[in-house]
DNA sequence: TCAAAAGTGTTGGTGCTACACCCATGG
DNA sequence: CCATGGGTGTAGCACCAACACTTTTGA
């Protein structure tokens, strides 16, 4: 049992609609190696600490905790050669920032499409992909919309965050119907204005829950019965 | 970024059907500490491998390679005081072991109904129990009944596989309509002989794809078109 | 009164479950 | 020819995408 000991190292792929596109969370580095590069927020674990505390600690320094509405473990990154110097292993997080949340960022550090990525540190350009990977397969089966969308929207604008988020069209009728269905919406009785160009003002809605829910479970191989469920 | 290092260790829950049940692959330690309790097959990470690597050869030395038919990383375990002795943070792998491969199992090692685990080493049984949900929730939404069943089955075979798998009752007449509208089920041609009771004797099929396949993304929040992949 | 935007009604299609019925074998 | 187990046909339901239509606003 006297096995080496590695670094150990906690990144976050924090993710975010700002101004109709999906972004990431990076800082530009300011010293070698990969200077000038960009990268993830994140660090070392320390002695105290398991991944999922280290993350959040770490994020609180970039990101007022608050904000982030949904943190998961994606996967190790343990390539011997993952990064230059003594080796060091990470542990990956996918994040998620409400859009109506606006934390005050660090100088160095910005929001950058994740479909177009500056120059990256390491491997942290799979980690971003990985992230948005797992975004956009979590969506259309849980009611992860919540962590993306503000407090209170419509559905327009909802639409709008899961075209940017998945990257293709989504009906904002038939959007409002699966959602409702499903018991993910609730109207809060208030209507946002128009629009210069006039028309009907839309309905807010908000989520119902805004803790992670898989909605489509065994969606095959259903255990049978469970009377009650359906509500 | 001088952090500490720590150890790291790999484990795997090995997953099987046997004698009707889903079993795990457990070892008895020999030393403290918990001697005498049963603990999941893994080991240290080398320092030239990363962990894919390193629990492929861990297994090799329990079972042969050749006859885990899928591994999957589940999550990184890292709470401090998950050992006693030095740190190590463990990377959990989810294995699938068909119930046609019987490997030679060295004589500190067996199955152990994952539903009703003996006395476990440290946090080896939350390991299992997230290896046994992994498994049941990817039954229901992907091809990976195949890493369970034999090479070839009958219907009826099948079906006792996903039962004890999920737990609950399966219909033979929807699953095989299930598998087959998604073309996950090829049909051998031959016929297994009906038993001592007499009776029709059942077709033989074989899984079309032996490697992970997703059946159900964007079930919701499908993207458009697509034409041509129903075939 | 017209354009714009939001929201609802409706229809046709697909996939699924349940159940009835037919098929092939051993005794 | 009967019991046993395997396999298929089919009816009804739920869900869903698409599209036409109605509602409510600003100009």
């Amino acid at each position: 049992m006297t096995s080496p000991a590695f670094g150990h190292e906690v990144l976050a792929a924090v993710l975010g609609i700002r101004d109709g596109r999906l972004r990431v969370l990076l800082w530009e580095r300011a010293r070698d190696p990969d200077r000038g590069r960009w990268a993830l927020p994140g660090g070392g674990l320390r002695a105290d600490e398991d991944v999922e505390t280290s993350v959040r600690r770490q994020l609180a320094e970039k990101v007022d905790v608050r904000e982030v509405a949904h943190v998961e473990q994606l996967s190790v990154f343990s390539d011997p050669d993952r990064t230059p110097g003594p080796r060091t292993i990470a542990t990956a997080f996918l994040g998620l920032v409400p859009s109506d949340a606006d934390p005050v960022l660090p100088a160095d550090t910005a929001w950058h499409p994740v479909d177009a990525l500056p120059p990256t540190a390491f491997d942290h350009a799979a980690i971003a992909a990985s992230a948005r990977d797992r975004l956009r397969a979590k969506l259309s089966y849980t009611n992860l919309g919540f962590a993306l969308a503000p407090r209170e929207f419509t559905i327009s604008g909802l639409r709008e965050h899961y075209v940017a988020a998945l990257g293709h069209p989504v009906s904002a009728t038939n959007l409002q119907r699966v959602l409702t269905r499903r018991d993910l919406l609730a109207p809060t009785g208030e209507t946002a204005p128009s629009g210069r160009a006039g028309g009907r003002p839309a309905a807010v809605f908000r989520f119902t829950d805004r803790t992670l829910r898989v909605t489509d479970a065994f969606a095959v191989l259903r255990p049978p019965a469970q009377a009650g469920t359906a509500s």
